[in-house]
DNA sequence: TTCCTCCATCGAAGCGCTTCGACACCCATC
DNA sequence: GATGGGTGTCGAAGCGCTTCGATGGAGGAA
């Protein structure tokens, strides 16, 4: 093994000079510093990352905690962590999987024993166990999703209200005057996450600021509800020309369950969805929608990790702007 | 920072007594190991990971190759990166993320660095450039998949001979006689990895022992083939009742033009394939299918892995019995 | 010239752990 | 009672790196 030592020797200084010249943490003359750079490439040199973190008490490593739940979209989580892992090496860290099921312990073993410099924690729930921990850790910390209470913690996620309000607004710029949000079911508004009823706040606010006539159906995500929902939504709003759909099992099932009720996709109705992208084109009429955008999402919230890993302070809250993917769901609407 | 003098002060007894408890290397009386562990409990000691994997050489780390390739299912890549992570930490490991985008040298970095003792590399192509690099390095890893020439390396995969030969059983045990196989484009038989002629080989040696009038079919992995595929089918084999399909997109739109030939599935045609489970379940008529063992493929190269670490010798090939789950595609013959 | 400053570099002291040889002690053996 | 072989524990020497204070020399101000 090439040691600092080894490189020293070979470019005729001493090894705090081979080390300062690596970190830029002293002033080298350029001269030096050729040198130096020419015996690590000649020598094939890699600093020990063990010995280093133990010096330097940074091991250049990033946890990466990834949910096993079921209801969260893999093929999402997976973009996401292949982001955090490209933009933490671009910021030459590493990236250590942590699986859900570790908990809090596995948070609190790679930081107790100083085998990560700071961690990402996706999935974060309304209540979430870990947030005291994360909280007394003296290690940064970025959260995927925000808790009900973020005091002193930082997070990112989409701007879901902004989300809502860009699915109505597509649909208000394209002559639609009545229009429906299908939600998530009522238990997720009030569980889980924040997500679901920031959407219904855009959506509503949206629909009132281009004086829409709007209403609000929460929903079970059983594809067998679709047709009764449909048939409701038109009873109750017969000029309805307009659906938001956030509720993804029922995304599919809702297409068919109108086109059914005599309604053509988009020829009657338009329809716009928050949903992964690989959903909204899987559907018979691909659907115009905004989805979670993980590679975004991950590359931020590294930036934003190695920022606070610089003693620099960032925003408690970033919210990524929502953008909509026009597919096939949506068209101008009827001369009424 | 809790470190392992305060433990053994707090034990009273000497620093090395203390590591030779917590590693069993040498013999340490029941009553001093009992002493210790109460005052690493009390004091909340964890080891330095940077330290100890300076002074032994040994950072208990694995790395995980995943692919970003398309063409390769995402779930399946999670669920084997799960099983990987949970496995691991059960042998006192942690698992580092690192991305194909890197390569070889990203192989080459870790190791080098002395960040990981081992590696599993997801899927390994027939002539994957890496694997010079990983016979040369001193670390023992794990490929997913098999290579042209796996000489010096231990790899591991689905047995998918075995996968084709019992789809074949199956259809044969269900009193079928004329089956046909529906394989991967040309293509892949050539180019990446040798399953798919695997397959075939199983299909055919299955055949051939149950007296079976069989064909095989290559076909593109477009859903439009899908009908013309089914028809020539017919118009070769008349009395076909059994197919086996080992082409993932071509699944669904397969059985759909089965149906719209007249036949029924099952009550004409029974049909099993080799695809994930979520994909098997998702076609109309849920599909009798072998699956990627994902998770025991995660957990088994985990286990290789660390039977090389500990200086063992492990086959040089582990294939895992393909296991077959019964749904709604099949059935037996009709009375001819 | 003298003094002071600043820049580039060096030497040495750790970082927290493992490991190796040494050693004390006990019990069995002759 | 001396000898021998285990056991169980200790002390010290590193593992390879970073970092801090020290140092020497160049250059500018007095």
């Amino acid at each position: 093994m090439v040691k600092i030592t080894d490189v020293a020797r070979h470019a005729g200084v001493s090894p705090s000079t081979v080390s300062y010249a690596l970190s830029g943490k002293r002033p080298i003359s350029e001269e030096t510093r050729q040198r130096v750079e020419a015996s690590i490439r000649e020598l094939g040199y890699r600093p020990h990352a063990g010995a280093r973190a133990l010096a330097s008490s940074r091991s250049n490593v990033l946890a990466l905690v990834i949910p096993l739940r079921t209801g969260i979209h893999v093929p999402v989580v997976m973009q996401f962590a292949m982001s955090v892992a490209t933009t933490a090496r671009r910021h030459d860290h590493d990236v250590l999987l942590l699986t859900q099921e570790e908990g809090e312990e596995g948070l609190r073993r790679v930081v107790d024993s100083a085998l990560v410099d700071a961690m990402i924690v996706m999935d974060v729930q309304l209540d979430d166990p870990r947030l005291p921990l994360l909280r007394s850790l003296d290690r940064p910390s970025v959260l995927i999703g925000f808790p009900a209470e973020a005091d002193g913690l930082t997070c990112i996620d989409l701007d879901f209200r902004a989300a809502g309000e860009l699915c109505v607004e597509r649909l208000a710029g394209l002559g639609h005057r009545v229009v429906a949000l299908v939600g998530s079911p009522p238990e997720v508004y009030v569980r889980r996450t924040a997500f679901a009823q920031r959407v219904v706040q855009g959506f509503t606010a949206a629909a009132h600021r281009n004086g829409l006539v709007s209403c609000v159906h929460p929903c079970e995500p059983a594809p067998a509800a679709a047709a009764a929902v449909a048939e409701q939504l038109l009873r109750e709003q017969p000029a309805l020309t307009g659906v938001v759909v956030h509720n993804e099992p029922l995304l599919e099932p809702l297409v068919d369950a109108f086109e059914q009720l005599g309604l053509r996709v988009p020829g009657d109705l338009s329809i716009t969805a928050i949903c992964p992208d690989e959903l909204a084109e899987s559907v018979r009429v691909p659907v115009t929608s905004v989805a979670l955008p993980a590679a975004e999402l991950g590359s931020k919230a590294v930036e934003l990790l190695m920022k606070k890993l610089g003693g620099k302070t960032v925003p408690d809250a970033t919210l990524l702007a929502p953008r909509l993917t026009e597919r096939a769901s949506t068209a101008p609407r009827h001369a009424p």
